[in-house]
DNA sequence: ACATAAATGCAACTAAGTTGCAACAATTTT
DNA sequence: AAAATTGTTGCAACTTAGTTGCATTTATGT
C-alpha cells in the first residue's frame, strides 16, 4: 500500500504523530480527490472516532497547511487537500473552487488561477476567494 | 423621516405586510450601508424581537430579493441589501464582496463585476462568487 | 369595525461546535 | 526495550445556532 507511506510522510513532514484518526482522515482525502464536509468525514470514518476528534484533527490539518477550507454558498464548511506548496500558517490555495449543483461534489481547479480584481482607490487586497457553481463534467450528458 | 417611507415602499412592493420587526430590520440595513450578520441584527434591534422572528424575517427578505447572503471565509452568514434589480427568487448580485480584516465590515462593490472564468471542458457555470479579503479605505492610513 | 390571513412569541427540540479533564497512546530518552 | 514524557483521544457537559408546531396577536381588505 503506497497510500500508507504517503500518509506517514505527510504527517511526519508536519511534525504530527501518526495516529489512527489522523491516518484514517488523511486516507479519506487521498482516496477521493474532492472536498469533504465535516459530516462526510464523520460518516465515512465509520463512527470509529469521536466527534471531537474529527473537529480537532481537521483543525490541526488546516493549521499545518495539509488541508484548506472552502466557503460555500450555503455556508457549510468544506475541506480539501492542499498542494505541496502550503506550509504551516500560510496557505497558497489561490485557485478556483467548483461546486456541482447536481452531485454536490466540490473540486479544486488547480489550473484555473484567480483573476486579478481591480478595486476602487484605497482598498487593499490580501486574498481573493472564487467559488464557481455549476454542473460538472460527470453530471452532464 | 424619508427612511420610513423608503421602508414602507420596499415592503409593499414585495407584498409584505408592514410590521415592527420588518421595518426595524430594514432600517438597520438602510442606515449602515454594509453587510450584517445575524448576531449583529439581534444585538442592534435591542432584543426587542424574538430570535425566531429575526430568522424568519431574514429568510423572507432573502426569498423576496430584498437582501442577499454573502459567504465568508470563516463560514458565518452575512446579509446585505440587494439593489433594485433583484426580484423574488431571482437574485442578481453578481458583484464582488469585500471584507475588511481590520474593522471586519463587509461591503458590496456594486461597480466591480465578477470576471469571467474559463473552466476546463465539460464544466458548465451557473454562478460565480467572488469574495475579496483585505483592508478597506477607512482602515488604512 | 370585522373577518381573514399572516406574523409573532413561546417552548421545546435538533444540530453544530467548544472546553476541561482524565485516560490513553505515540514518541523520546536512557 | 522499558520508563518517562509529551501529545492525542474520548467522555461529559456545555454553549451557540437554527428549526418546528402551535397558540396568540397583529395587519390588512372589505
Amino acid at each position: 500500500m503506497v497510500i500508507n507511506q504517503q500518509i506517514q510522510q505527510l504527517l511526519k513532514r508536519n511534525q504530527l504523530s501518526i495516529t489512527g484518526s489522523r491516518s484514517k482522515i488523511l486516507e479519506l482525502f487521498l482516496q477521493q480527490n474532492g472536498a469533504l464536509a465535516h459530516a462526510d468525514i464523520e460518516k465515512k470514518s465509520g463512527a470509529s472516532f469521536d466527534r471531537v476528534t474529527v473537529y480537532r484533527t481537521l483543525q490541526t490539518f488546516v493549521e499545518k497547511g495539509i488541508i484548506h477550507t472552502i466557503p460555500t454558498a450555503d455556508n457549510s464548511i468544506l475541506y480539501a487537500l492542499c498542494k505541496d506548496e502550503c506550509t504551516e500558517g500560510h496557505h497558497h490555495d489561490h485557485h478556483v473552487h467548483f461546486i456541482c449543483s447536481k452531485c454536490s461534489s466540490t473540486i479544486c481547479l488547480e489550473d484555473i488561477t484567480v483573476p486579478e480584481i481591480k478595486l476602487p482607490g484605497g482598498y487593499q487586497t490580501t486574498q481573493v476567494e472564487v467559488v464557481v457553481n455549476g454542473v460538472c463534467k460527470d453530471c452532464r450528458g
